[in-house]
DNA sequence: GTCTGCAATGTGATCTTGTAACAACCTTAC
DNA sequence: GTAAGGTTGTTACAAGATCACATTGCAGAC
């Protein structure tokens, strides 16, 4: 697999990935890479597991980049917009895309247990729902696909 | 389509149909079905659309049937752990469940204009979420598939 | 150089959604 | 009848998200 599972890996590499992919992506296209938005996908791109908006300003809090709600949800909303995070609806909560290279509808797979969330790949007009809004006539324009339960080292049958 | 899409319908049927299956499933199992959760299915089986539990309770209050927030969201709780309802994470909200027949993992489509939901089929071990758990050694135990996106009705291409 | 307009930030207040905790009541089994 | 467990009533509060408006900072126009 290419990208990130439930595997242990190096994180730096993430983070620098990351962060390198969003100044390109924003240089092209004369987006400001704003401090606050550097710093909220660092924060983001340094764990694996969602985070909440709340979490996330907690740490802006304390280095001194803003402390009220509309900072945090800013950063976040142009992350999710550019596609440098998503938001995991079923936890209230946002995590850095693994995915950047493409266009994508992402799927998640969320350990209840130890809380890691690994991105999966998929068709955006594919599987059940590109069957059922066919069906219906229905215009996809955003789709959401998480599905909850233990990853491998939580699971209690396949110890890792 | 045996179920019911987008299409014009009676919702007196759906109804008493769903109210009736609630009522045979708890007699069936010794649940208690109770005025508000009764109530609560019938709110919900009222409209084809995804009902905040806020504004359930503004019907229960109005109906003296409970004031308080946990009223409503107990009664939610059952009617979503027994199958009669399901959650709808992108909105916060809840709906009344039209597949009451067999067990499923549901799918659903919104429209974003007339907030009209659909539930669809799915099985849950299918699909792009089936795929990558099991290419990750992932145990699924909930799943949620939503769309969301234009009804036929709202769709400026294709007005019905 | 200065003006203008837009994007981003700072901040207080408020709104929405969801739970914790505990008392009171009702139903069922024994 | 009584004990146990499930259900409801109610207060309080936690968590998540947005609104509104003032302010700042920078890029392009003049």
């Amino acid at each position: 697999m290419s990208s990130p599972g439930f595997e242990p890996h190096d994180h730096h590499h993430c983070i620098a990935d990351g962060v390198a992919a969003a100044e390109r992506h924003c240089a092209e296209r004369r987006l400001q890479f704003t401090p606050v938005r550097r710093r909220v996908l660092e924060i983001l791109l340094g764990q694996h597991k969602a985070l909440g908006a709340y979490e996330i300003l907690d740490i802006l809090r304390a280095e001194g980049l803003g402390s009220q709600p509309p900072v945090a949800y800013r950063a976040l909303d142009f992350l999710v917009a550019q596609g440098f995070a998503h938001r995991i609806e079923r936890r209230n909560a946002f995590i850095a895309c693994t995915h950047l290279e493409q266009r994508h509808a992402p799927a998640f797979l969320i350990c209840r247990a130890c809380d890691r969330v690994v991105e999966a790949q998929a068709d955006p007009e594919a599987g059940e729902l590109g069957r059922a809004a066919q069906a219906a006539g229905f215009v996809i324009e955003r789709t959401v696909r998480e599905a909850e339960g233990l990853c491998p080292d939580c699971s209690p049958g396949m110890p890792a």
